[in-house]
DNA sequence: TTGGAATGTCAACAAGGCTGACATAAACTG
DNA sequence: CAGTTTATGTCAGCCTTGTTGACATTCCAA
């Protein structure tokens, strides 16, 4: 109200940007947007009974093979209790594997084995169509400004790890 | 791979952000901002012992006062029974008005009471906070990006209802 | 006046968060 | 070597929020 209050306040038009309505926007974007990321992924999930929580788990550990327990609980910002739930069911079923470390064999690593590999295929060829085509309709410079504001939008501990993964 | 492959492939520098790679750091991204994006909101809904569903149909009914349950029920893509057992709790709080419809008296048509209200700008304020930030670190073009391709990511559905938003 | 639409409500269930408590093995530390 | 810390797993129980199915009520419209 303050700044972007008349037709061209102190700012001008580069503030308009900032107006309440404008922010609003951005919000219900945001939310309606997620909707649209998620939906795929959530297709594909209920022929095999499995949830957001297994798509998250399989994601990061094809992200990082040999990930430990501890580095995908801080990566998914979860407990334990909750993690080791999807991932035993993961585990029995055949998708992923625990190995025991060798350096240090409190820790275990966690792989997709095939089973796993060909599911998380499933899932990211699916959610990554839906990010090209979104891509390729706003084109590369408003892609640069997207992911540009999703990085300002993270907790700061959530900006570095995305960045830490960026790296590997 | 086939056009991203080479330094400079067939489509030249203008198509490096269709890769896998570009695509799965999107990806990553709407991840962690996501979860940003409801922090602040989670943290007060704590308080007062609700969660993101209340905060859903608070904002749409501010965002929307009179609306209908149907129209919500539309606008936030759940069953009648998850939305009627939120839009329960809130009535018998006293955070939203329920009125029976004059034109048809089958509708209800739903109210912020000022109790509703100040909890919503509680809720908005911190979340446009946010938002403020990330918008005024990366700038106004960075900002149309970002609209762009949240608005290219939504099903054709949602597209229709955040536009349908946005006129009103 | 009757069919269908809009709404509300009850019951039951599942996923996936959470806390708390406890067990085990390995590593580290004094 | 003894004691502590760390990494992990597991059991039990609770909460929110989604789902289906069944059924009642109200009331517009043909």
């Amino acid at each position: 109200m303050a700044e972007g209050g008349g037709p061209n306040g102190p700012g001008g038009e580069s503030l308009l940007f900032l107006t309440d309505e404008q922010l609003r926007k951005g919000i219900e974007a945001m939310f309606f947007a997620y909707r649209g990321f998620t939906a795929d992924p959530d297709r594909i999930l209920a022929n095999y009974a499995y949830g957001r929580a297994h798509h998250r788990a399989i994601h990061f550990i094809n992200r990082s093979p040999g990930t430990t327990v501890n580095n995908l609980l801080n990566i998914l910002g979860v407990t334990k209790q909750s993690l080791n739930r999807v991932l035993r069911a993961l585990i029995e079923d055949g998708l992923v594997e625990s190995r025991v470390g060798t350096r240090d064999k409190r820790e275990r690593h966690l792989y997709l084995t095939s089973t796993g590999a060909a599911l998380e295929r499933e899932l990211s060829d699916a959610q990554r169509e839906r990010m090209r085509a979104a891509y390729r309709t706003a084109g590369p410079e408003a892609v640069s400004g997207f992911r540009t504001v999703l990085e300002s939008m993270m907790d700061p501990d959530q900006r570095r790890r995305f960045a830490a993964l960026k790296e590997t």
